[in-house]
DNA sequence: TCGATCATGTAACCGGTTACATGATTGT
DNA sequence: ACAATCATGTAACCGGTTACATGATCGA
């Protein structure tokens, strides 16, 4: 599970670009980061409430009281310390768990067919997703050079469309051998 | 983290192929999952016991009582059952964290050479493993034909395979465009 | 003899998700 | 009127890691 809670950046980092609230930070991580991170209210309210007593945001309300209070955080300088000091570490190794994977490790006991269908909706799910990508990157590609943040965010695009590329190859030779294979064992049955 | 225990259907795929101890699983995973998955004793033993109690698995024994006790878990009919039932379902997609990609996300306020450093660790950390799994792909080629068992390890392979090579190619990417917005600012700078 | 590996397990803790609770505001 | 969205938070629960505890066995 990586032993530090990351979530604490993630809301620094959106906070060093400005004030926001809670609700706020959710959409941004929704629309923005979720091609690599997401989280959940019941992770951000607390996780607020965490850096507010370490001193890294303020809290400030401009309708305090009233119903529907809306609680706008902003960075503070030890904050801003407290994230530079994240971002010039070593990054923690992605593990990741592949579900798909590991059933097809022990996929041998099952129809072939039930592997392929199994890759080809994996496949599909990046697939589709790779037009968004390609649509992000035209749009930074020409801003790059004029904002280095525009420079970052097409650095993260990229990364999606390279790795979701390289899904849709594996399924496709996946798919490939596991469908020669099945041409086989039809042979050998006549 | 994804409702379902994961752990049971990774214990019941290995035992399917055999009977093993609690501590051979660890090996069995540390050795041949290690690249698309991992977990510890400390979630082993107490899923041994679930499985057990579910009776998917039985215990057995050979020195009971004795000091240094192996334990020997079988899976039964109904283990089996319960992995097919997994391996036909359609897969949870891999959700990923990237902390690298979270760090570029918000990295203009650091210096570009320490995005760098950090994407060059990355594109290591992955470079060095590939001539690994190559030596695997090498050695289970010849055998995919023979044993539906070699052709699914093929695919596990060939998949880290791709994916490792996404990254590394990515990361070569994003070095040189992180070089040449840093030549730019030199530039500018004159 | 001494270190590596075999072997089983527990307890404390943490990160994170889901469901729940509550209600206001805005646009159609 | 009504639905969608805005808005903040809590509690229960679960998956997983780490450290701890304990000791046997095996090979150099």
């Amino acid at each position: 599970m990586g032993r530090e809670n990351k979530t604490i950046y993630v809301i620094l980092g959106l906070l060093n670009q400005g004030p926001l609230t809670g609700y706020e930070i959710k959409k941004r991580i929704d629309n923005e980061l979720k091609y690599f991170w997401d989280t959940s209210f019941g992770q951000i309210y607390p996780t607020l409430g965490v850096l507010e007593e370490a001193q890294w945001v303020t809290k400030s309300s401009d309708n305090k009281g009233q119903k529907l209070e809306r609680i706008t955080y902003t960075i503070t300088e030890e904050g801003r310390e407290k994230l530079k000091s994240w971002l010039i570490m070593p990054s923690d190794m992605p593990f990741i768990k592949y579900e798909i994977l590991l059933k097809l490790y022990f996929g041998s006991i099952i129809e072939v067919q039930e592997n392929i269908a199994n890759i080809v909706d994996f496949k599909e799910s990046f697939e589709e997703q790779i037009p968004t990508l390609e649509l992000f990157e035209s749009e930074l590609e020409p801003l790059k050079d004029q904002n280095p943040d525009h420079l970052h965010y097409l650095l993260t695009v990229l990364f999606g469309k390279k790795i979701y590329k390289a899904y849709v190859e594996w399924s496709e030779e996946a798919i490939a051998l596991l469908s020669e294979y099945q041409q086989n064992q039809k042979k050998t049955v006549k």
